[in-house]
DNA sequence: TGTACATCAGTGAACGCGCGTTCACTGATGTAC
DNA sequence: TGTACATCAGTGAACGCGCGTTCACTGATGTAC
């Protein structure tokens, strides 16, 4: 159980992080100030260099908790389907199905990638963020890949597939449709490449 | 015919563009200093405000050059296959697979794509840019939907598919594929994912 | 053809603002004995 | 239970650097008559 400063402590730095995100996100990593942080948090800079010694050390904690995030997307998208489906293909083509529910149940516009952000300002960080987004992206490719076997196991397809791409196809759709969601300010760009993707799934292995 | 001093403008404005781009492309808009540029291109910083009134006319320059850009890659994505092929879902094929040996050329990884970095940091520029942004990938989906429209047309689809997203699926996997080459310093994954999307097309359609 | 003026492609110095960072300090809460 | 000390979660003031921008000026080239 958490003592009331710990809780305060958490909630700060917690708060700092939540406007981080969003801010790196519309104006980039670079783009985002300290300055503007802390008036939204209502601390004085002094407070905000408690937190965090530097600002780098705010970029790897924010890369750290979109990799949590990350990692709970992806579990998300087969808990469910592997509950209630055995077969590896169908339980894919449910898992897709779900996965672009989800992403157009978000209200808003989807803010965007914080990898993709940190990705196109690389030069401006330190080796070990380009290490976390590396770990992040293999989350996807190893977790899709796995699958995909499973799936070429009992379908063998009848031309060869190149299984490698097909499991970092989702990521790049999510990283592209990201893109184009926000230039066109449309969120079911994301959502319908999926099952477009999910009906390449289908015309794969049948 | 150019006179000597036209000459010098456009190659000293259009050293900065190429620098800016690069740069932009590395640490972002907002993380290119004018110092730098003009360091590279070996003017002083009054130079740089002759050739641009200040840094939004660059990145509006920096936007415009992408544009035409833009608009050849999709042309030459066409213009090859229009010549020798006649069947639009051939045509589409073969114009794919080309695409997909032009990304493969490029030597080193795919340095990125401009309209990612500025959609990922529209906060901080001018709706000019956004409208930019909007316009260039405008061209892609018109290009391809047309084609696709045509496939159609000759090879009706079993089941229902969604051209609109079919058409946003290369700028898409261009844009996605961009990202992941980057993170994971492999440029091959682009190509492939041109060339996974092109194995959907064919089966969508036969 | 020579001269006067205009334009091109810059130079050099200065300015002010915002940014990340540091440092000495502080009041409230927690812990040891 | 009371006291001494430690830690937590900050405050307030200052600093220097880099950034975009401005302004008066200039030498080389181009153009009109």
């Amino acid at each position: 159980m958490l003592h009331a400063a710990d809780r305060r402590r958490t909630d700060t730095r917690e708060r700092i992080l939540e406007l981080a995100e969003a801010s790196t996100l519309a104006k980039g990593f670079g783009g985002t100030s300290i300055d503007e942080l802390i008036a939204g948090v209502g601390i004085t800079k002094s407070g905000f260099f408690y937190h965090f010694r530097d600002k780098t050390e705010l970029a790897e904690a924010l890369m750290d908790r979109y990799l949590v995030h990350n990692r709970k997307v992806i579990s998300d998208i087969f808990d469910r389907a592997d509950e209630l489906i055995e077969d590896p293909l169908h339980g894919m083509l449910a898992a897709l199905k779900m996965f672009a529910e989800t992403l157009s149940n978000i209200p808003e516009a989807h803010p965007g990638c914080l990898a993709a952000t940190f990705c196109y300002q690389d030069q401006l960080f330190s080796a070990r963020i380009r290490e976390m987004n590396i770990e992040g992206m293999l989350d996807w490719r190893t977790s899709f890949r796995r699958r995909f076997e499973a799936i070429v196991e009992r379908y063998p397809p009848k031309r060869e597939v190149d299984l490698d791409a097909m499991a970092d196809s989702v990521i790049t759709l999510v990283e592209g449709g990201l893109i184009l969601g926000r230039v066109h300010q449309d969120p079911s760009i994301l959502p319908r490449q999926i099952m477009l993707f999910r009906d390449f799934v289908r015309l794969s292995f049948s």
